[in-house]
DNA sequence: TCCTGACTGGATAGATCGTTCTAGCGGGAC
DNA sequence: GTCCCGCTAGAACGATCTATCCAGTCAGGA
């Protein structure tokens, strides 16, 4: 090793770096796609440090990513919108800063979740609801943020539903297609659809 | 093997068999989450005929089963739509039916190409421009839908894209959460913009 | 009848999978 | 000092992965 990583390796707890760099592989190759060794290679830390930090294995080290990676996932889209002046270009701004983090990332960083959360919704159960638990939390913050904004509990929700399933669904063809229209097209929509509901409450 | 597998045998080809196994098996559970041995099993193929009918092994036979559930998907999205007696109709029909689907297949069968079109996005460049080939074929399907309902070009293509995001990020939270309230929401919202928008173009 | 080629059936190889196990390191408590 | 323990480091295991290989089967044409 060079001193460069030995010297990175003292700042970052391996633990952390196990994480992230799992984090990183199951956004990009899948769970069941990413390797043990794979992410021991990438993040530095030996066999055996992954098996002491993660005695659950591969499934307790998938469910701490999910809901890490799902808890950070929600504080970035959350810190986007509300630095946004309203709901409306608060909804835009997040499918379009979405938009250049997928472009930026040649179309490989999107949801944190997404892959995994379909892989493991027919074949393993508590992955699954953990990805259930991600998803939940994220429609309990974007109705917050309707609510906040004028809307009835009930219509909050449905909206925020929909931007979840809009903003996923960009995401996949986004990252499929090597186009990030689909998320600008959905993102606008979406904020058209808001900014015309929020008219008529007036 | 019993009489009944052997007449079945008969009447569905290998090919076909492998084929359609697959494609079941990808579907749930991921293009890296299954194995070739796993297919052979469920479509009562020998090892040997899977390597006669796809030499190129297990990356040709995923984009045969993407190619081909993406074309079997469009037809029967496009015979639910076709059947309505508007694109209102029609546009909130298609969430509705594959809703069902999603349901009472025990929230298993979806798209037949999501999990593969994420898993392969960052990993298999030849699986992933079949997904983006057949992502397009529903969007030029979609479009022209939307345009013979009276849509500008740009615009049907627009809803078309916003329509193909929705449905399938819908599709990745009813699997995730065990809960259909996503494809209801997300139809009903796509419906009402393409009603309104299709009122202010008379 | 015999040949041919498509297809079946399965053994096998080499790599990699997730997991377990144990030895060694190093710093703080006593 | 020396004991202890969190953590590192990697070997080893059985299972499973994709892929290759070959013998056997069968139908149709020469």
């Amino acid at each position: 090793m060079t001193t460069a990583l030995t010297s990175e390796t003292q700042t970052v707890p391996t633990k952390q770096r196990i994480l992230y760099a799992a984090a990183e592989l199951f956004r990009r190759r899948g769970y069941s796609g990413t390797g043990l060794k794979q992410i021991s290679d990438e993040s530095r830390a030996p066999f055996g440090s992954l098996y002491h930090h993660f005695p659950g294995g591969k499934e307790e080290l998938g469910e701490d990513v999910i809901r890490q990676g799902g808890e950070f996932f929600r504080l970035l889209v959350e810190s986007v919108w509300d630095s946004a002046p309203d709901v409306v270009t608060g909804v835009r701004e997040v499918f379009d800063g979405a938009a250049e983090t997928v472009g930026t990332t040649d179309f490989q960083d999107a949801c944190p979740i997404a892959v995994v959360a379909l892989e493991v919704a027919s074949t393993n159960e508590r992955l699954r609801i953990a990805t259930a638990d991600v998803f939940e939390s994220w429609v309990v913050s974007a109705t917050a943020r309707f609510a906040a904004a004028g809307f009835g509990k009930r219509r909050a929700r449905e909206l925020a539903i929909a931007l979840i399933a809009a903003l996923e669904g960009a995401f996949m063809l986004a990252r499929a297609t090597h186009d990030t229209t689909a998320l600008h097209v959905a993102g606008q929509l979406l904020a058209d659809t808001v900014a015309r509901e929020l008219d008529t409450l007036r």
